[in-house]
RNA sequence: GGGCCUGUAGCUCAAUGGUUAGAGCAGAGCGCUCAUAACGCUUUGGUUGGGGGUUCAAGUCCCUCCGGGCCUACCA
């Protein structure tokens, strides 16, 4: 048994999460949590809501609530979702918990220690109308080299070309529209990664099975141009953790916060202790310590392309800048975007399908099965209403499905809802338990490598495999001449039920419990010994006809939902 | 502009430089009747975006052109 600690990128708190979102990272580290969970071994599957910065600033006044009970409000609506959708989370946290501030404070103060931060003061633009510094995304006028008039402050839309907000011609707040702007000077804290390139690099190159899109990202920030630049790890904002110096004050730099993308993953650490903190765990620095028992601890990250520099480089020097022992990651999964429909999902233009809208049309299953199945490995994938009707029809009601139903109605009218006794199997049947071990190990080869797409594929080959067996070994004309071959069989075919919600349990967890459930075998282990698996399920044991597991989308449906997430969410 | 990814059957995707480029879906045909009109078998379908090169051998490596996407450090 080893041990493996899982986080998913943390959502942001400003608003609920598109279907791109969630494929991108909780989705799969769930399936990988729930597969390793299911093979025995010891998994602590962290997340949380990442909550500082501006926009959560600006949904709170756009919410008139203060940011703190919006945040707290947008937490417990992300939390409910979450279960919505099974994500097994052991625990999630939140970036603006007490534990994120103390430690985030305490990596500040090391880094400070070991001479790894500078100030630095300089010029930012402050929107006397909005009483805030802005990001030079907010902040639009003129290009100056196109004559685009809602070029942004860090780049032209229209022309690409990188721009100051300085350059712009009649620059305003997009948050207030205002032209009341000024540059002010103001003193900023850099982590110095640029001392550390080296040693990042080192590290980098050392993941050899790392994906492609994971450390070419993290090459090209190390060794364009200048190389690896310093970072801002400060801001000007009311809402965040205070910059301290560790447990001192940092003079100079009272009434500043740390920058989001500096605390966030910090909660990945904090996100342990609360879980302490919660009664569901007593110890969690032998999952992040190494000078604690977490040197035997598999660490991997999932997350979309775009938090990939974040993981690779500024969290991981702020670990190994802080000269303690903490775990750093050993694989980062990183996945490409899923669109929808011709374009992209947007949570800000509120276009595709949101997370709390996938789940009143249909259950988490339909969802997961799909977006796993389509998972962005390779480069970027689509959603089409038409492929999700397809897909989830034939893999999900028609192969597993039915094959559920068949077997079960068929035993049910001729032995009644026990697996009935007498027949031992003959080469067929070895050939198919020699087939399935086959496959089952191909399975736990891609799902150990978190090859999602090509493991739906496995998994579904799986499946097959029990039709294929119905349909040659026919016991519906086998219990004519020779009832004791048909008990044979059908009980071998509800055997297969057990062992593929055994093995699916990671794709579509209800429907596995349905399944378990409907076998009356709760709790059974992984299939480690096919065969022996599939003896389990012995004669005599009863059982009950499962309702319908899966319903097949109508194109009545289809049309209905094509036509009403065809717009933007308002 | 620069960097990276990507382009393979109508669609979604596979293929350590090595047989005749494979699967699923869709289409066609046949079979089966246990089942959610489900299942199984067979089958049609390819100038691997274009062009050039390296190699005994190229979807794969190199050059070039074309298309799509992402990133480019103050959104997160």
């Amino acid at each position: 048994m080893a041990r493996h600690l899982i986080t998913s990128a943390i959502p942001y708190i400003n608003g609920i999460k598109h279907l791109g979102n969630l494929v991108g990272s909780q989705l799969p580290a769930d399936l990988y949590a729930r597969y390793l969970r299911g093979r025995g071994h010891e998994v602590l599957f962290l997340c949380a809501t990442d909550e500082h910065g501006t926009p959560a600033e600006l949904a709170a006044a756009k919410a008139k609530m203060p940011v703190a009970e919006y945040c707290a409000e947008m937490h417990g609506v992300q939390a409910e979702i979450a279960k919505g959708f099974r994500l097994s989370f052991d625990h999630f946290g939140r970036s603006s918990s007490a534990r994120n501030h103390k430690l985030t404070q305490h990596f500040a103060g090391r880094l400070h220690e070991a001479g790894l931060i500078r100030e630095v003061s300089e010029k930012q633009m402050y929107s006397h109308a909005d009483g805030r510094f802005l990001p030079d995304r907010y902040i639009e006028g003129t290009c100056p080299n196109c004559g685009f008039d809602s070029a942004r402050g860090d780049q032209c839309d229209n022309c690409t070309k990188q721009l100051d907000p300085v350059d712009l011609i009649n620059p305003h707040s997009t948050i207030s529209g205002s032209t009341d702007l000024e540059m002010r000077e103001t003193k900023h804290l850099y982590l110095r990664q640029s001392t550390l390139k080296d040693q990042l690099e080192a590290w980098i190159d050392s993941k050899k099975d790392w994906p492609i899109l994971t450390t070419s990202i993290a090459k090209k920030w190390l060794n364009d141009g200048d190389g690896l630049q310093d970072r801002g790890i400060t801001r000007d904002l009311d809402w965040g953790i205070p910059v301290r110096d560790g447990e001192k004050d940092w003079p100079g730099m009272e009434g500043k916060v740390f920058y989001v993308w500096f605390d966030a993953p910090i909660e990945y650490i904090a996100c342990s202790q609360e879980w302490v903190d919660a009664g569901k765990g007593d110890n969690w620095e032998r999952w992040w310590r190494t000078d604690k028992g977490a040197e035997d601890v598999t660490y991997t990250q999932f997350m979309g392309k775009d938090n990939v520099p974040f993981h690779t480089l500024s969290f991981p020097a702020t670990i190994l800048g802080s000269g303690e022992p903490w775990k750093l990651v050993d694989y980062i999964k990183s996945f490409n975007y899923l669109n929808y429909d011709g374009g992209q999902f947007s949570t800000s233009r509120g276009r595709g399908v949101f997370m709390d809208q996938a789940l009143e049309i249909l259950p988490a299953d339909y969802w997961r099965w799909w977006l796993l199945s389509h998972a962005p490995e390779s480069s970027d994938s689509e959603f089409t209403w038409d492929n999700f009707q397809a897909s989830v029809n034939k893999d999900l009601a028609d192969v597993l499905g039915n094959f559920v139903s068949r077997i079960t109605k068929f035993c049910r009218s001729k032995f009644g809802e026990v697996v009935p006794e007498g027949g031992a199997y003959g080469e067929q049947e070895e050939a198919l338990i020699a087939d399935l071990a086959a496959r089952v190990a191909a399975y736990q080869g891609t799902m150990d490598a978190m090859e999602v797409r090509k493991s739906s594929a496995e998994l579904r080959a799986i499946w097959v495999a029990g039709n294929e067996y119905l349909q040659s070994a026919a016991p519906w004309s086998t219990f004519k001449e020779d009832p004791e071959k048909a008990a044979m069989q059908v009980r071998l075919g509800l055997g297969l039920i057990r062992l593929y919600a055994v093995l699916s349990a990671p794709f579509i967890p209800d429907a596995s419990a349905t399944m378990l459930k409907a076998m009356n075998a709760e709790g059974a282990g992984w299939p480690d010994d096919v065969a022996g698996f599939l003896a389990g399920l012995a004669a005599g044991h009863a059982f009950t006809v499962p309702d319908v597991l899966f319903a097949k989308i109508t194109d009545e449906q289809r049309e209905d939902w094509q036509t009403r997430f065809a717009g933007v969410r308002t």
